[in-house]
DNA sequence: AAAAATCCCAACCGCGTTTGC
DNA sequence: TGCAAACGCGGTTGGGATTTT
């Protein structure tokens, strides 16, 4: 469909908005409604375009905007639905009261995906990035490169760093695992019987590779490639106090919702969260659902997760976050006795 | 104190969709 | 039914503000 540019019209004003504009602008929506945008910067007296009025009017100039800072709830609360709706700024926007999509965006590229990817997480499917290098700054701070250079023992200070490197990758590899599938595949990397990456495959080599030299994982060339690092998952002690909130992004054809367990027993759930419960009573068999059961494991593969989506939320609702990890992961074994003291 | 680098966000651009004739 | 205008959205940019060197 064409469409020719209306700020391509001669004579027009671009660029930053005056308060005398602003004014008109405002004056003139306040009194008659902004009805057609295009014919209203005639009518109130503005030499702009009527997209440029109607952006100035949607993303700074209407009364229902807030401003300033978001908080921890709002942040959390993009996060959750950017791992579920990807850039859709404006059905993101439609959850934050007051806030514009541009603002969310704005926000979203100069602070939340940049916290991500510090974190190791790709901002773009939320998940652990699975190139080591990329974690590196976070586990350089972990470390703290300075005490390092400065200690007397540099090399068991190395070996610490390396011993710190293989339990985050562990630990982001355990997160991995709890994520929902990519929207772009229903047969993403978290069928984790048969569906690693390349990328994914090159991760665990290494982190096999590295776990085989710390000596606590046993090795096996008849193995799956990934059997090792889910071994070893399984064998060490994974503090319970690193584990992540366990998130469930539900989407159905029309709706999407998420929910949230952390390790205090505290259930959160989004708005929408009734309502998909009540569809989920119709859909608990669907086969695109992230939480749809995995085919059965064998004694080669690593460990399956169970349930439906429609079991695992009645177990968020009614569980402790340690039985909903074992409803999730039956084959975890955790030596945490925190852990099993909720079971 | 000044220059350079980086951050931040309002505004713009262009494309896809919707609407109305 | 087809076309063009209008609208809405997401990506990008320009330049002021802030921080670092």
């Amino acid at each position: 469909m064409g469409r020719s540019p209306c700020c391509d019209e001669n004579g027009l004003k671009k660029g930053p908005w005056t308060p005398e504009e602003d004014q008109k602008l405002v004056k003139y929506i306040q009194n008659h409604g902004h009805g057609s945008w295009r014919a209203l910067p005639r009518l109130a007296g503005l030499n702009r375009c009527g997209k440029s009025c109607r952006l100035r009017w949607t993303n700074y100039l209407r009364p229902d905007i807030k401003r300033g800072k978001f908080s921890q709830e709002e942040e959390q609360t993009i996060l959750n639905l950017h791992s579920v709706l990807g850039n859709k700024w404006s059905a993101i926007a439609s959850h934050l009261p007051g806030r514009t999509d541009n603002e969310i965006k704005n926000f979203w590229n100069t602070h939340l995906k940049k916290k991500l990817i510090q974190m190791g997480f790709d901002p773009m499917t939320h998940r652990p990035r699975t190139d080591i290098f990329s974690s590196l700054p976070h586990l350089l701070a972990l470390a703290n490169l300075k005490e390092i250079m400065d200690h007397p023992c540099f090399e068991e200070q190395a070996v610490r760093l390396q011993a710190e490197a293989v339990q985050m990758a562990r630990l982001q590899y355990l997160h991995l695992l709890f994520q929902p599938p990519s929207s772009t595949s229903s047969n993403g990397p978290n069928n984790i019987t048969n569906n690693f990456t390349t990328a994914d495959m090159d991760t665990i080599n290494l982190l096999n590779s590295l776990s085989g030299s710390l000596g606590s994982a046993s090795t096996s060339a008849n193995q799956h490639p990934q059997h090792n690092l889910l071994q070893s998952v399984n064998d060490v002690s994974v503090p319970f106090s690193h584990l992540p909130d366990l998130q469930v992004p539900c989407t159905t054809t029309t709706q999407t919702s998420s929910l949230s367990i952390n390790k205090n027993n505290m259930v959160h759930e989004d708005q929408e969260f009734s309502a998909l419960l009540f569809s989920q009573s119709h859909e608990s068999s669907d086969p695109n659902s992230p939480w749809f059961p995995s085919p059965s494991p064998t004694s080669a593969t690593p460990p399956t997760r169970n349930g439906s989506i429609s079991n695992l939320i009645d177990a968020c609702s009614t569980s402790s976050y340690g039985e909903v990890v074992a409803s999730v992961w039956p084959d975890l074994l955790l030596e945490d006795s925190l852990f099993h003291d909720q079971l």
